[in-house]
This record gives structure tokens, C-alpha cells and sequence, in this order.
DNA sequence: TTGTGTTTTACGACCTCC
DNA sequence: GGAGGTCGTAAAACACAA
């Protein structure tokens, strides 16, 4: 009790930076630490109640600290010195954690508290992980705007292609009424398309794909499937995105290749779960779309 | 000057690791 | 169990527009 109104008589009032911390406040968070006991019935009694209480755990902690904080105004919180943020900064460039060696040593260094080099440690880490994840944020708005310009030019084509099978399959149509009435005799559909494959290479090679397709069951298509490809992201070993984020090559003739065809991050795109299965469905109907034009 | 939004300092609660 | 971490939050300090 005494202590405390000797370092409080000593204090005195000094600039904006530079000055040093004598009484913090007691937890943002409300509750109010029992240890501190009489010295903070004290500064209770002399600042009134809902003050917060200063972080000493003792009187001999507090005689201790004196020492550091001789010229300090009562009960105020204080910014670091410039100074002594730019050798924190530094410090924590170096290493964002925090050995008590190091600790100590820097608290020697800047006239602070192991604790307020420890705290400002602990609030550096929590700002740079608000900077990450907004950066990550950034990135990943940035991947979703690619992906969504490669969609649109992908139902472009996906147009595109349609209205030309549907010319070519009038074409054919035509054609095939005109041989029919020739010879007087009604084509059967498979005869339809035997003169399709004969008369038309277009139409050849979309029934070849289609092909391909349905012997892809055995793995020996060249392009990875959706569920394959998520399989191959999933088991790769290290991923900068948290677990549930999927990256993916950028998008080829209606095709995501995995990330296992580049092994850099480089060209990425990141989905999440949600997103990877939206696309995973998106593939799906295209491929129904393309089956339902190829066999109608 | 004052009201308001942002940043900084500090804490308690809880968690993890050794 | 203790040390040190993160997370959420309070409150002081600060910046700035009106």
C-alpha cells in the first residue's frame, strides 16, 4: 500500500510517446483477477472501482518495477515508443515466437516487462494472421473471378457446339429423306446413323467421344475424372490452404486438370469443398448435355 | 471541439504441448 | 501441472471529419 502511493507520488507527467507504462488496466474481458490482493485494494480505493487493475501480481513485483516505470503517470495506458516498436518489429521479423531468453533480453533492452514484450508478441501474431487471411481472401476471389470468366467461355462453346450439331443433324436429316425418297423406302434410325458416320466426319468424331466416354470406366482415359482429380488433390502432401480447399489446374476443353499435371501452385485454382462439388455437378451436366445430344 | 471509427495494449479463458 | 499459445474482448490512445 505504501509502495504503491510512493511510486504514484513519483510519477510525473511526460510526452505522448516515450513515456512508460506504470498501471495497466485489469482484463478487457471482465473478470477481475484475485491475486493481486492488497496493493490493488489500494489503487481501488485511490482511482475508484472501475479502474482497471494494474497487472502487478505483487508489492514486491511492484517494488521491483519501480525501477522501470519511475516517471510514469498513474493509471494510463501508453503507446510503445517508436523506437521501441521498430526493435520489436525487427525482433519479430526475425521470429515471430518468443524464447524467454530472447524475451528477457529485449525487455532489458526497451526498459519494458518481459510480459509487454510478450503481449505485443502475442497481439503481432494475431495482426499478421488478420493480414494473411485477408490476403488469402484476396487470393481466392481473385481464383473464383478466373474460374467464373473460364465457365462463361465454356457455356459460350458449349453453344456454340450445340448449334452446330443441331445444322449438321438437319443436314443429315435432309439427306437422308432425300435418299430415302429416292429409293422409296423409310430409313430405320440405325441406318440413320450408319450414313451419319459415313456422310459426316463431324458427326463421326462427336460419336467417337462419346464413345471414349463409356470405356472410360477402366481408367484408360487420358483425362481425369471429377472424382479422380479430387482424389489426387486431396492425397497431395502439402497444400498452403487449410484442409477443405482443393486446387485446380485451370480449366482445358471442358476439363479441370489436377493439380498432380503442375506441381507448382502457380495457375491454381482453389476451391472449397462447396465450390469443388458445384463444379464437380457442373461437369456432370455437361457431360449429360453432351450424351443426351450425341444418343437423341 | 466533439463525435466516431480504428489501432494498440492488455487481460481472462481456454487449449496444446512437454 | 506449468508454460506459452490463440481467441475474444475491454479500454485507452489516436486519427480525422464535421
Amino acid at each position: 500500500m505504501d509502495r504503491v502511493r510512493l511510486i504514484f507520488d513519483s510519477s510525473s507527467s511526460r510526452g505522448r510517446h516515450g513515456q512508460r507504462m506504470l498501471l495497466l488496466g485489469g482484463g478487457g474481458g471482465g473478470g477481475s483477477s484475485p491475486v493481486f490482493g492488497g496493493a490493488r485494494s489500494a489503487l481501488a480505493a485511490a482511482e475508484g472501482a472501475n479502474k482497471r487493475r494494474p497487472f502487478f501480481t505483487s508489492p514486491e513485483e511492484l517494488l521491483e518495477e519501480e525501477y522501470y516505470y519511475d516517471e510514469q503517470q498513474p493509471d494510463k495506458k501508453r503507446r510503445l515508443s517508436p523506437e521501441q516498436v521498430r526493435l520489436l518489429e525487427r525482433s519479430f521479423e526475425a521470429e515471430n515466437k518468443l524464447e524467454p531468453e530472447r524475451k528477457s533480453e529485449l525487455a532489458r533492452k526497451l526498459g519494458l516487462q518481459p510480459r509487454q514484450v510478450a503481449v505485443w508478441f502475442q497481439n503481432r501474431r494475431a495482426r499478421w494472421k488478420t493480414k494473411q487471411l485477408e490476403h488469402d481472401f484476396d487470393r481466392l476471389k481473385s481464383s473464383y473471378g478466373s474460374l467464373l470468366s473460364d465457365h462463361d467461355s465454356l457455356l459460350k462453346e458449349n453453344d456454340r457446339l450445340r448449334s452446330q450439331v443441331i445444322s449438321l443433324t438437319e443436314k443429315l436429316q435432309s439427306r437422308t429423306a432425300a435418299s430415302a425418297g429416292a429409293a422409296g423406302i423409310a430409313g430405320t434410325k440405325s441406318d440413320v446413323q450408319a450414313a451419319a458416320s459415313v456422310a459426316d466426319p463431324a458427326t463421326l468424331a462427336v460419336q467417337t467421344k462419346a464413345e471414349d466416354r463409356l470405356s472410360a470406366g477402366s481408367g484408360g482415359s487420358a483425362v481425369v475424372d471429377g472424382e479422380a482429380a479430387k482424389q489426387l488433390v486431396d492425397s497431395s502432401e502439402v497444400s498452403y490452404f487449410p484442409e477443405g480447399y482443393h486446387c485446380m489446374g485451370p480449366v482445358d476443353g471442358g476439363r479441370v486438370h489436377s493439380e498432380e499435371d503442375d506441381v507448382s501452385d502457380e495457375g491454381c485454382n482453389y476451391y472449397s469443398d462447396g465450390m469443388f462439388a458445384a463444379e464437380h455437378h457442373h461437369q456432370d451436366e455437361v457431360d449429360a448435355q453432351l450424351d443426351w445430344w450425341v444418343w437423341s
